[in-house]
DNA sequence: CAGAGGTCGACTGTTTACAGTCGCCGTGTT
DNA sequence: AACACGGCGACTGTAAACAGTCGACCTCTG
């Protein structure tokens, strides 16, 4: 049946969608360094892909700021300084900060908690995984938040905002980005919203993001 | 000179800026009526361009929102409905009263505050003009104010929703969009953050947009 | 009449080709 | 030696062509 395809996440994606998993993977892992102009007929032969195609993946790039516009147009990997990891997670902590408050007002939450203590058990399962899992589980726990809000433009933006969180962490090393990922903090998290206290909640979100900042940039 | 033409605004952007300029106006105004499937060959050649570089502009649209992608990767222009016009406007108001909170907390404001109570100015002096004039002075001033931070990423979050907070204006119907502009609560706003008392400053945006929100779908 | 199959048309996905522009570098001039 | 100039190469902007897919409608068959 067609189903099983897409629930084995096995459709095939467009060429587009390929190439932009890829080039974010490539930019994140630090394998494009940041600042490196990126030719269009150089990638897209890298890829195996036509121009136009890659084009359109790097436009998508460009919005989420992984990639910046130079004169004429050169795209070029960007570049993160310290405060522009700061402004990110500012941008961070307040739509997380929404994110937490809107769980805290739903009037069952039961399923919600069940949801964000499963993706800790996740965390926890990748303690001794390697770095990349570990902030991959930890930021699938953020995404999470989001995505059980049921605000589809919260999710929206926070995810715009992924790759250039993933950035910062790379930037900063992969070493510190870890360093604030750990379980009690989340489930510091989810107690908060358990309680349904939402100004109890957006503090621990902002202390959380807070903390990780100054991690990141010091 | 050539800084002439950039002061003047005159540089020639590339087909596909206009391109997109133009979407976001077709669709902003209503003349693209929300739902209807758009057809790639149909509006490249309303557009006078190829498809690839509609394409381009396409990506962009769907990244703001405007655009919804259906099966088969077919787009249509974005419909929205009650709820979604609230989650806008909640994750609008996150964005603004973190700039808001951020404008606080500067340690010069005085320059801010001018630059505020100019674009206020201009409200004032589109209180008689079109409909889309006010709704135009309006957004100038919340983006103004977005900018004023200095945080790129904050500016460009709040960019990606602009035109899902024009949709969700066009959809409740002028009328009611300009009913919530009035030149009073945009001084409340600014003597909030003239204060430097963050929370004030935040509590005055969140009002103004959760009134904003509600008269939008009542 | 119902249903299987087949053709057609409408789109999107993707590639290839062409045009314009800017920087670089060698050459010739003063 | 310094500088103006002109050709060359590298890229991006744009257009046009090709390929695959899905639904609609029509037809043939039982």
């Amino acid at each position: 049946m067609a189903a099983t395809a897409a629930l084995l996440g096995l459709e095939k994606k467009s060429l587009r969608e390929q190439a932009l998993a890829a080039l974010r993977t490539a930019i994140t892992s630090g394998a494009l360094e940041p600042g490196r102009h990126m030719v269009e007929t150089e990638l897209s032969e890298m890829l195996q892909i036509s121009r136009g195609t890659l084009r359109e993946a790097l436009r998508q790039l460009q919005q989420e700021g992984l990639v910046s516009a130079g004169a004429r147009g050169r795209l070029s990997v960007r570049h993160l300084d310290a405060k522009e990891i700061r402004d990110i997670y500012s941008v961070r902590a307040a739509l997380e900060s929404l994110a937490a408050r809107t769980l805290c007002e739903l009037p069952d939450r039961q399923h919600v908690i069940g949801s964000l203590r499963a993706a800790i058990q996740a965390m926890e399962a990748s303690t001794h995984g390697t770095l990349e899992e570990r902030v991959e589980s930890d930021l699938d726990f953020h995404r999470t938040m989001c995505r059980l809000t049921g605000n589809e433009t919260l999710l929206h933006s926070w995810e715009s905002l992924e790759g250039s969180i993933r950035m910062s962490i790379m930037f900063a090393g992969l070493e510190k980005g870890v360093r604030n990922m750990s379980v009690d903090r989340h489930n510091d998290i989810v107690a908060a919203i358990e309680t349904g206290d939402a100004s109890l909640a957006r503090n621990t979100i902002r202390e959380h993001m807070d903390s990780a900042a100054a991690v990141l940039v010091a």
